[in-house]
DNA sequence: CTGTTAGCGCGTTCAA
DNA sequence: TTGAACGCGCTAACAG
């Protein structure tokens, strides 16, 4: 049984458990002979230190926790996994605690009241767990501030953030640029675009993006090409309808997630308009069905395994006190497909 | 800081730390008096337990380490989910290890020896750790008999299995069967099956659920209906072309999986067929996509949640020294979308 | 430089 | 209700 401990090899060595645990941990010089005694016995009995009483002993339990608001939101897994990637090379293990929020409160995520009960409380439990520290996935991008206190524990937020923490995020400015951008060199200046909800960072961001885009390439402008969504695919559906039969359709839609591109198609189906030919689309997400839906969709792919990996990163760099630079963000990039066409003209 | 331990409480609750311990527990009786005094102080001071040293004392960390072989694949996720619901419940934990295969060694899942080492390493690291037992969530349905050696701990295997451990499998047979006669309430009796991949399990028993149901619905036989796919879009549209182009085209079609579907449609869109007028398609796994294509995807549900959920539950039987008993499987269940129709005759 | 002894970390639990 | 041993590994202090 998995009973046996630094005394059993230490006996069987014929040594002291100080010096098996010197030849384990290479903290002290031991004799070339006695090392390989007790390498040999420890291959032989399999044994594995108690991680339990080395975690007691050294106060630290080399275990970060997770917190995912819900594993099984598309952007989740990637991220963990990112996670997972650089906990690897650092030797680093991950606890996970998954909210579940998705199935407990939908996607009220404003009603801050409603989970953070369970933030609380898993949050609490990690650290009874004595984890080293933490990392928070947040399931939609927003500010957290103030939603649970961690004792004083590190803790880098990647997906959403507050005011006082390490947050990881992919700019979103940047992507629509560079969306904008590659419509622009398609040939496109009539560029509509539907936004998500409003009230959401990413929204506002991305709005950014694009005024900055129509500027830089002196596009023509035209407030009714902009149009405000809600990330719903029914939304998407009902203003490009708004778009296409406007006495100025535009020839290019950005829309600001996948979901809502499907529901621009599906307009666009209607109004028997031609994609690519007679529209072009770009999505956000890059989700999985963007790639098996026709045609498929041009979209930006989100850096959800760096981000996860740069939060790792980030996290371990605090808990070896030693500053960390907030670099670069991580970029989304275009990932081309069959929904964007140069323009004829 | 979070150097509170139990004589903090003690000194200051001015009792002895077994008292606190009593009341922390409730391992005994402590009076009314003495027990909400130190309540009050633990309330304080914001005391929690040191896991560590509750685990080195008590022999059992109330951990469980899950192996994930992919956490990215589709179907991980929602397992995952299923058994941190089960998990709460019984107030456990979850180590999260993931293999990172489909990242690392592709889908080659045959090439065993490409990821022992992964597996093993694994399991070590969990085992260290002290985890009381383990789940291992495989990317795809295969043996796996003598991957690892758990050293005697528990282990419960899900969306895989192997010849000597617990395993929480789907109804494959079940699923093809109730698809096959959804099609037949449906009026249908020309039915075609594209399987994955022949040497896998799941294709061999899901064509045991067919054979069964074209018996028992006494449904015409005809050999060429029968196709061998490899689960890929590819296999898909190739086979059904085959299909529709045969001197007896069948009036629906089984793809054993939704992207092998996708394939199937694009064939018929080709062909100029009708879906679901002139063709109908049945999916298997209710992938994200299978929602946002169009026609949209009437596909079988795997039960992925309550895998998870189960496992969790047969393990924690496990660990109380119960009889697992080997229930009923979880069934798929089949979600109705628009890509089968009513046969007209 | 190599090896040993002994106390510690923190909570649990038995004997008193 | 309490004192003290204990679980297991680490490491300071000490001895050869």
């Amino acid at each position: 049984m998995s009973t046996i401990s630094i005394k059993d090899i230490a006996a069987k060595a014929q040594v002291s458990t100080a010096t098996v645990s010197y030849v384990i941990n290479g903290t002290r010089n031991v004799s070339r002979k006695t090392r390989e005694r007790v390498e040999q016995v420890i291959e032989e009995m399999n044994y594995k230190p108690n991680n339990a009483a080395q975690s007691l002993k050294r106060r630290r339990t080399n275990t970060i926790g997770v917190i995912a608001e819900d594993v099984t939101v598309f952007n989740v897994p990637e991220i963990i996994d990112g996670i997972n990637d650089c906990a690897d090379r650092l030797d680093m293990h991950i606890l996970l605690t998954n909210l579940r929020l998705d199935k407990r409160i939908g996607r009220q995520f404003d009603q801050v009241d409603a989970y953070r009960k369970y933030a609380e409380d898993a949050v609490s439990e990690l650290l009874g767990k004595q984890v080293d520290g933490m990392i928070y996935i947040g399931a939609h991008p927003r500010d957290l501030t103030g939603l649970f206190d961690t004792e004083g524990k590190p803790i880098v937020y990647t997906y959403c953030y507050t005011q006082n923490d390490v947050s990881i995020q992919y700019d979103d400015e940047q992507a629509s640029f560079e969306a904008i951008s590659y419509l622009t060199n398609k040939g496109h200046s009539r560029i509509a675009i539907i936004s998500g909800a409003v009230d959401s960072m990413p929204s506002r961001l991305r709005l950014g993006g694009f005024y900055k885009a129509i500027t830089a390439f002196e596009l023509p402008f035209n407030p009714q090409w902009i149009k405000m969504g809600d990330w719903e695919a029914e939304s998407g559906y009902r203003l490009a309808k708004e778009l296409l039969e406007s006495p100025e359709p535009p020839t290019a839609i950005l829309a600001m997630n996948d979901v809502m591109a499907v529901g621009v198609m599906r307009a666009a189906k209607e109004l028997g308009i031609q994609i690519p030919d007679q529209l072009s689309i770009i999505g956000f997400d890059n989700r999985e069905f963007s790639e098996y839906v026709s045609p498929s969709i041009t979209t930006m792919d989100l850096p959800l395994h760096e981000m996860g990996y740069k939060a790792m990163e980030a996290l371990s760099h605090i808990l070896q006190g030693e500053q960390v630079e907030t670099g670069e963000k991580p970029v989304c990039k275009l990932i081309e497909r069959d929904s964007v066409a140069e323009l004829a003209n």
